[in-house]
RNA sequence: GCCAGAGUGGCGGAAUCGGUAGACGCGGCGGAUUCAAAAUCCGCUUCCCGCAAGGGAUUGGGGGUUCGAGUCCCCCCUCUGGCACCA
């Protein structure tokens, strides 16, 4: 017995290290950023999370132990560090919730807020608590109002009759997330569009700056292409077709404005389409065609917007009976509806270009319409223009004056003749629109909004800020679409601060969006009653310098952030154009089965289980040596053997059989001093570069030698592993620093730096190839030549068997690195 | 369909200015320790032939460049993510 009681002595045993070490952090507040803004600073963020009630599930610390592991580094090199942690809690789920149970849904989300902060601590990640931000808190949400004060001052938020997501079978309206594939995700009721009074945000007024602005910006490229697409900028122009024999409501006579890129294929446009929702469609259609066109209409309006697009490829459409003249050719071409065109983009109308666009071809080929070739294929394969679309360039042909020239400077050519005639214009359109900015919700930031009897709209003063969201006795929808607040008279109606007369308060909701966007600002300075944040603390702290988070918000939550950044530097509130700097994505954690994780498939894996089997430093470790960060693994939980193994060992290095804790004053090997630097090295090189997979694995490697020497760690090295240890496996790390005597917390104590004397070896092992295949491993002095590398691999028995057989008809000798004879048969 | 990324042992992955493929770890097999088990420690572990020495094959498939290709070029296949009639 007495053995097994000596092993459990000696063993590493995290749970009560590992609390214990937390508890003395928050207690010394120990990661708080330095006040002393002469620093260099590193702000490194997390996406804040959704306080859900299931708590944190493994693919959250992945992200969060990446950064962790950047600020406790960056700590140690010197930067001034910025690494905090809040909460983006206003959303569905707990107004969800609160419609089930009754609880209001400040106490769910107070009781989620404290167990995602209880899940994070117990994973030792080294937030500043003290500048945690709620974006539920009122303190908070004032200055999310005070900056939709901004947007609205500065003529960026109107209101719009829009269509929105309502819910027939649950007499609600529900948000775009709520809605898949045109049905609620909860409950899978059907959902229809139906117009109403919302608030939007001209973000298409920027459409420009955020487009150029990604340029600089140091991100992934598919994240900055899929923004790209989603400002989906096109230059092109836009031309007037008179309508044959119609005038406008002025008796004019009535134009059909098109938007297109291909100015230059005009004289190929054989027919024309509006949406079937076009503005103007009344006076679009023939009496004898209306009966047929509002069927259509009818139709379009009831299909979904799945059926209208992915699903439904097959065209349909009718023909108007109207005619409208092409400008370029003078010719009568007919003018159709279809729902291939869409009313939201451009003007709702097209010119069809049979030849050259596809869509158009396959509308032109199934109604018999003409196609006449205006563009000659720069590929001679093409097929006719009959057969097939060409989108491509080419030389212009059937075309009048453009006749011979390419297609980019046809473009430019026919933009200006159409100038000169005044037949249109160059424009440009993007399919960005703007933002719909309220929602029907209870759970939300109100709008600092007060309606007059008059209709119009003026805003609450700075200095009643925050407009607080009341006590409600019902968290059901009204019925009529309108929010949950819009039945609670007593906060409804109001009095004007400034007239004095009676008002009624705006009765929507921001979206979760709004909260989000902003809150990186918040960090930098949560406590300031006076400001959003102080400007000389936003100059020193900004930008971010490195941002992880989901690639879900790749395009939403990035572009609105970078949306108001963008407004608030212009109200001179920030300095930089641009929030964040490097940005990356994490991968994404699948279950052990390799599907992704999920309640229903029961493959979720709780950190918390984890953490209590094999401790926080483990479970850290294994989640970073998975692989690398960005990409997409399945998880494996007898993975963590390897990691805790590797922890115990390490401490085995410190610890003998009698759990005394021992470190060797002998000076320590030149075999150990050479693997600690070279680890030393690799780990500081990798770790600035977020590859924390083979930074664990060198440090594997490294315990591996001085464990193989049975060696108890030497004391030379102690401390400076126990800093390098420290970004990965904090808890582990901060014990031995205190066994090895030390009062300081390693937080910020410096990183060791690497013997250059020592990453340089006496030899080196040169492959040697007959043929291209490795025959033998010479090992040869460093810093020898050609000349002796190819008579040592001359030398070499085997070698010169190979050779014998043939004749050497070319040597390579690339010292240090390869020897290969090549050699002829015979 | 378009855009982006990726295909390497039983598994996660390592190695890309072209130069020893499979580091590190999981799992597995064998051994030590133990009354026994767990834990720990040592050894082996890409596949095929061979007692061995050794030989052959091999980075999704097929071509090519090169003394030499996981890495560069061309064609194809598969998977993942995003967009999806945006004129």
């Amino acid at each position: 017995m007495t053995t097994t009681k000596e092993t459990r002595l000696g063993a590493y045993d995290p749970s009560a290290q590992e609390v214990r070490w937390q508890k003395r952090w928050l207690s010394e507040d120990c990661y708080a950023a330095k006040a002393d803004l002469s620093l260099p600073k590193y702000y490194v963020l997390d996406m804040f999370p959704y306080p859900s009630g299931a708590g944190l599930h493994v693919g959250h610390p992945l992200s969060y132990t990446a950064t962790d592991i950047l600020a406790r580094f960056k700590r140690h090199r010197g930067f001034n560090v910025l690494h905090p942690m809040g909460w983006d809690a206003f959303g569905l789920p707990a107004e969800q919730y609160a419609l089930k149970t009754g609880v209001h849904p400040a106490k769910t989300t107070a009781a989620n807020v404290d167990n995602f902060r209880r899940q994070l601590q117990a994973l030792g990640f080294s937030y500043e608590w003290g500048r945690e931000v709620n974006t539920t808190d009122p303190s908070y949400y004032r200055w999310t109002q005070w900056i939709f004060l901004k947007l609205f001052e500065k003529g960026l938020a109107y209101q719009a009759e829009m269509p929105v997501n309502w819910c027939p079978a649950m007499g609600t309206v529900l948000a775009n997330e709520e809605v898949v594939d045109g049905k609620s995700e909860v409950g899978g009721h059907e959902v229809i569009r139906r117009p109403m009074k919302q608030w939007m945000l001209k973000i298409t007024a920027y459409a420009d700056r955020l487009l150029e602005g990604l340029d600089d910006l140091a991100w992934p490229e598919h994240v900055k292409d899929m923004q790209r697409n989603w400002i989906g900028r096109s230059v092109g122009a836009e031309i007037d077709f008179a309508v044959d024999g119609v005038t406008d409501a002025a008796g004019e006579p009535l134009n059909l404005r098109v938007f297109t890129t291909r100015p230059d294929t005009l004289f190929g446009a054989t027919y024309m389409v509006i949406a079937p929702e076009h503005k103007e469609w009344e006076r679009l259609v023939s009496p004898e065609q209306r009966a047929a066109c509002e069927d259509y209409r009818a139709a379009a309006e009831s299909k979904s917007d799945l059926e209208r697009t992915a699903l439904q490829r097959d065209k349909t459409g009718v023909p108007t009976g109207r005619f409208a003249i092409n400008p370029a050719t003078g010719e009568r071409i007919p003018i159709w509806m279809a729902d291939y065109v869409m009313v939201g983009y451009g003007t709702g109308a097209i010119m069809a270009v049979p030849c050259g666009d596809e869509r158009d071809h396959e509308f032109a080929s199934k109604f018999e319409l003409p196609i006449v070739q205006v563009v000659t294929p720069t590929d001679p394969d093409a097929p006719p223009a009959a057969e097939a679309a060409w989108t491509g360039a080419g030389t212009m042909v059937n075309s009048g004056f453009l006749d011979g020239t390419s297609t980019a400077e046809s473009k430019a050519k026919m933009t200006a003749w159409l100038e000169e005639h005044g037949h249109g214009h160059a424009a440009v359109h993007t399919k960005l629109r703007d933002w719909l900015f309220s929602r029907q919700r209870y759970w939300g930031e109100p709008f600092p909004l007060l309606h007059h009897e008059d209709g119009s709209v003026s805003t609450v003063p700075e200095s009643e800020l925050p407009v607080t969201l009341p006590e409600v006795d019902k968290y059901e929808p009204t019925g009529t679409g309108e929010s949950p607040l819009a039945v609670v008279s007593d906060w409804v109606n109001t009095t004007d601060p400034v007239s004095g007369e009676p008002v009624k308060r705006e009765t929507h909701t921001m979206p979760q969006w709004a909260g989000s966007c902003w809150y990186y600002l918040r960090y930098l300075d949560p406590h300031n009653e006076q400001q959003l944040v102080s400007p000389e603390l936003e100059k020193y702290w900004m930008p971010v310098d490195l941002y992880i988070g989901g690639s879900e918000h790749a395009v939403l939550h990035l572009l609105y952030a970078r949306f108001w950044h963008k407004v608030l530097f212009d109200a001179g509130v920030v300095s930089t154009s641009e929030p964040f700097g490097k940005l990356l994505n994490q991968g994404m954690i699948l279950g052990e089965d390799g599907e992704k994780m999920s309640k229903s498939r029961g493959n979720v894996i709780n950190p918390d289980d984890m953490v209590t089997k094999y401790g926080a430093d483990a479970f850290r470790l294994y989640e970073m040596f998975m692989g690398p960060l960005t990409a997409t693994k399945p998880w494996q939980t007898s993975g963590l053997n390897g990691t805790h193994r590797f922890l115990a060992r390490a401490w085995r290095l410190f610890v003998n059989d009698d759990g005394d804790f021992v470190v060797s004053d002998e000076p320590a090997s030149d075999t150990a001093r050479r693997a600690w630097a070279a680890t030393l090295d690799k780990v500081t090189v990798d770790t600035e570069a977020l590859s924390f997979n083979t930074a664990i694995s060198a440090m594997m490697e490294f315990v591996n030698v001085l464990t193989k020497e049975g060696s108890t760690m030497p004391r030379e090295l102690a401390h400076d592993f126990a800093v390098m240890l420290e970004p990965y496996a904090p808890h582990l790390a901060e014990e031995l620093n205190a066994r090895l005597g030390s009062d300081e917390l390693l937080a910020w104590q410096p990183w060791p730096e690497a013997d250059a004397s020592l990453l340089v070896a006496d030899t080196v092992s040169v492959p040697v190839q007959v043929n291209g295949k490795v025959r033998t491993v010479l090992e040869l002095p460093e810093g020898h030549d050609a000349a002796a590398l190819e008579a040592a691999g001359r030398a070499d028995a085997g070698v010169a068997r190979l050779i014998e057989q043939g004749t050497v008809k070319k040597v390579v000798a690339v010292p240090g690195r390869i020897l290969n004879f090549v050699v002829a048969a015979g």
